[in-house]
RNA sequence: GCGCCAUUGGUGAAGUGGUUAACACGCUAGUUUGUGGCACUAGUAUGCAAGAGUUCGAUUCUCUUAUGACGCC
């Protein structure tokens, strides 16, 4: 079955909304931030651990289980859920910001075609396109499968990007037409920039194809200045259907979440969580915190108070500094714990507040620690 | 006791008679947004064992002292 979308609620002062999405997974609520597993693995997290962060849905990237282990190997284990053993949803990238990173500043390597780019593992010359991206997550087996779209530039220029939209139209729909599997929803994502006029192009053109939702993307890359990414979201947004989920894809900070709630974003991703985890840093409601300064060498204190996850819960901040500054991996586990429940625990925050209709109130209240930096 | 060599930051060390004493680690901070996992960026010796001398100028040359290694008696 395609993922089914209900809206439970609207907030009545801003764009953002409760909901539930229904997959074969499993319902997740939603606003919701999804937790990546590039490699079909939270970095340093077993499923279990995930899931008792409050998890629903999860990512997995298409470029990385092609290049390994190999989409047919995946298959062969029983598909993405059996083989990472994750229960839950899962979510596929199509692997589209990844080949760009790879190809980028080599126009000539993006044709019509698909993108040509040098393997990252070998330096072998492969080329994806969009239906080979598709043919990929239809064997993965994932619950949601991202279209193949280009993911330009912040710097890119109007012409770029319209030309690049404009080709990411026509990619979209090969990959709809290459789509075989009916277990698997596909979504559309709209670029354009921080630009209306090819925000609002893009959304109502990939709207008109036909997705099971539809994402933002395109936001949030190089020095993108926050600015330019609200709009992107303002400009898209009034232009995608309301019974459809819809998903900023890579954002991610405690902020920007709030910014997209209230712009009427329903999921999230973000690498950041498990990232800073395993460089040292937690997110808090009084801001981010370096475990790597030394003020942490003594502190007897939880990583954050009256936080609920299994890191809070059992350690003190001294050991976490301790693991971190001595390199074990138990300290970048830790605290990915701790991230991601921080982010879940937001959005179920975020969840009550609609409910309650009081986002407003809790997005300022918010704001209001979440800048008073330190601790 | 004599001879010979050494002594550079928290550590291992490079180096030169003349503007900012290399590099590495450590330390201190910062960055990270659809992850090319375990990274990147920046700061970190007003001083080259101590004192005196030569010189326009010495960490670099000379002498004395201290400490250490090696060799000889």
């Amino acid at each position: 079955m395609k993922v089914k979308f209900h809206i439970e609620k609207e907030d009545t002062k801003t764009k953002a909304r409760l909901g539930s999405l229904e997959t074969n997974h499993g319902t997740v609520e939603t606003p919701m931030f999804m937790p990546v597993g590039t490699r079909a693995a939270i970095k340093g997290l077993t499923p279990d651990q995930v899931k008792e962060c409050g998890s629903g849905i999860v990512l997995a990237n298409t470029y990385h289980l092609w290049l390994r282990p190999g989409e047919d190997i995946v298959d062969k284990c029983g598909g993405l859920h059996q083989f990472m053993n994750y229960e839950g949803p899962i979510l596929t990238d199509s692997g589209g910001y990844q080949v760009f990173s790879l190809a980028k500043k080599k126009e000539k390597d993006i044709t019509e075609e698909g993108v040509h780019f040098k393997s990252h593992i070998d330096g072998q010359e492969l080329m994806l396109t969009p239906e080979k991206s598709i043919e990929i997550q239809n064997k993965l087996d994932s619950d949601i499968a991202m279209s193949f779209d280009e993911c330009p530039p912040a710097s890119a220029t109007h012409e770029y990007l319209k030309n690049s939209l404009e080709r990411t139209l026509r990619w979209a729909e090969r990959g709809k037409k290459a789509h075989k599997n009916e277990n698997q929803s596909l979504f559309g994502i709209v670029q354009g920039g921080p630009y209306e006029d090819l925000r609002r192009y893009s959304a109502e053109e990939t709207v008109k194809l036909g997705f099971d939702g539809f994402a933002i993307g395109g936001v949030a890359n190089d020095d993108e200045s926050k600015e330019d990414m609200y709009h992107a979201i303002d400009y898209s947004i009034p232009y995608l259907p309301k019974d459809k989920v819809r998903y900023l894809m890579g954002v991610g900070e405690p902020m920007d979440i709030l910014e997209g709630v209230e712009r009427g974003v329903d999921i999230f991703d973000c690498v950041l969580p498990t990232r800073i985890a395993r460089h040292g840093q937690a997110f808090t409601k009084h801001g981010k915190i370096n475990f790597n300064n030394a003020k942490y060498k003594e502190d007897l204190g939880p990583v954050e108070e009256g936080c609920d996850c299994y890191c809070c819960k059992n350690f003190q901040r001294a050991y976490i500094r301790h693991l971190i500054t001595v390199g074990e991996s138990l300290g970048g586990t830790l605290l990915s714990i701790h991230n991601i429940r921080f982010l879940i625990r937001e959005v179920e925050e975020i969840r009550k507040a609609i409910k309650e209709d009081r986002f407003i109130e809790y997005k300022e209240d918010f704001i209001k620690h979440y800048q008073q930096k330190g601790e």
